[in-house]
DNA sequence: CCCGAACCGTACCGTACGGTACTTGTTTGG
DNA sequence: CCAAACAAGTACCGTACGGTACGGTTCGGG
């Protein structure tokens, strides 16, 4: 997910907060540690002896231990970009096609353990006074996704594909139909099938995507078969 | 429904496990502690304070705070019922009210503040070996939920209302259609409008019935009443 | 060759938490 | 009426964490 640069979005220092080798290493090691042993496991002692640094340089690089998250996000965030899609208008086959890619890479990425990590570390911080990683979380993951699904909608829309007339509710029932209840099932730490093989993966957002065409599709298919 | 309660600390069913008023005082206390300052909010000696006893109180009850956690969600999910639904086939008007009445129920204690607290308490734990927490409310939480659900699609597809060959998909479908990804951005402390009031829940709801029923009704719609 | 900046490793400090022990009422049942 | 059980309140202990300070080491530039 997630392309920080070229957000526009308000508030607060972001710019070009590009980090260095060294700082990438370090965030490399602190979230190889989150994902290993959740909030407890990441440390300022353990990560600075697990990245051969200092706590001193920990504290100097990122200011306190929740800049540290902060970037943390921000860093994973960078490193799942998405893949703008061409402006033309794609044909019927070609628009399902993107729609079971966007499917396919939404249920790879929200079930990826440094994700599911992240995203553990913010919504067990969430609902206290600090609490901006969640907010963080959203800009820069869900974000992305929500970017790249309305773009999706309209080319659909654009290329006479499919109709709507209420863009968030035809991304709800978008989303819905591919997620379910997995994430927040894989973020209790329930070990869901679907996302155990790709394979399985794929059908279910083969699935999905059959959904949303038979509930937004203007194509010529009035006869609801069973499914 | 997913019934509120008639609290009480009658000892009806849940297994064994039933809390004496003492500690049921003491678990509303914890509760109140959890949904006001998260996990970190949670201390013994706060608890202690809170619903005046003594930690050794606590030890003694619920062995750990782990032991205190759990009964903590046995107790929550011990007050919020599922109220049966009658076995007899539904109309197609009842059936799709009863399908209302669900998402509406369920949205309506996915976005209460005790279930979030819990589930973000549940949430942060796992990751880590210890957690059994979301397996427990899994258990406790979820499992109610699609009881219900299945049941109910077993008395639409009895009735000969809806149809399908998968009800796993079936009930991913009508899940994903209800919640979207609203429940993560509830857990992650993001402000949903559609929760914010009543009127727009049930519209929420009412669409994703909707949209449910264009996916797996039997009957032509547009057809007042067939008998 | 020296200087300063960056940084590692470690020791250190204050705090806050989980859990235990003890003391002082208070209930209860025989 | 008394003793045994129970529980509140408090003090206490060990630990682990976030954050800081300090000495030693490397490295690049003058």
């Amino acid at each position: 997910m997630l392309a920080p640069k070229t957000m526009e979005t308000t508030s607060a220092d972001d710019g070009a907060e590009s980090f260095g080798p060294r700082q990438t290493d370090v965030l490399e090691a602190a979230l190889a540690l989150l994902v290993e042993g959740g909030d407890k496991g990441l440390t300022t002692a353990r990560l600075a002896r697990a990245a051969n640094c200092s706590k001193e340089s920990l504290y100097k690089w990122f200011g306190d231990r929740n800049g540290l998250l902060e970037a943390m996000i921000t860093y994973q965030a960078s490193k799942v970009r998405i893949a703008a899609l061409p402006r033309v208008k794609p044909s019927a086959e070609e628009f399902r096609h993107q729609l079971a890619g966007f499917a396919s890479d939404l249920l790879t990425v929200l079930s990826g353990p440094t994700s599911l990590a992240l995203n553990r570390l913010s919504i067990g911080e969430a609902g206290r006074e600090g609490a901006q990683l969640g907010g963080l979380l959203i800009e820069r993951g869900r974000r992305a996704i929500e970017n790249r699904a309305m773009r999706l909608l309209d080319a659909g829309r654009d290329a006479g594909l499919i109709a709507f007339d209420n863009r968030d509710a035809a991304f709800n029932a978008l989303y819905g139909l591919i997620v379910g209840d997995m994430h927040v099932r894989m973020l209790l730490g329930d070990a869901v099938p679907l996302i155990a093989d790709a394979s399985a993966l794929d059908i279910q957002a083969a699935r999905a995507v059959d959904q949303f065409w038979r509930l937004y599709g203007v194509a010529e298919e009035t006869n609801p078969n069973t499914n």
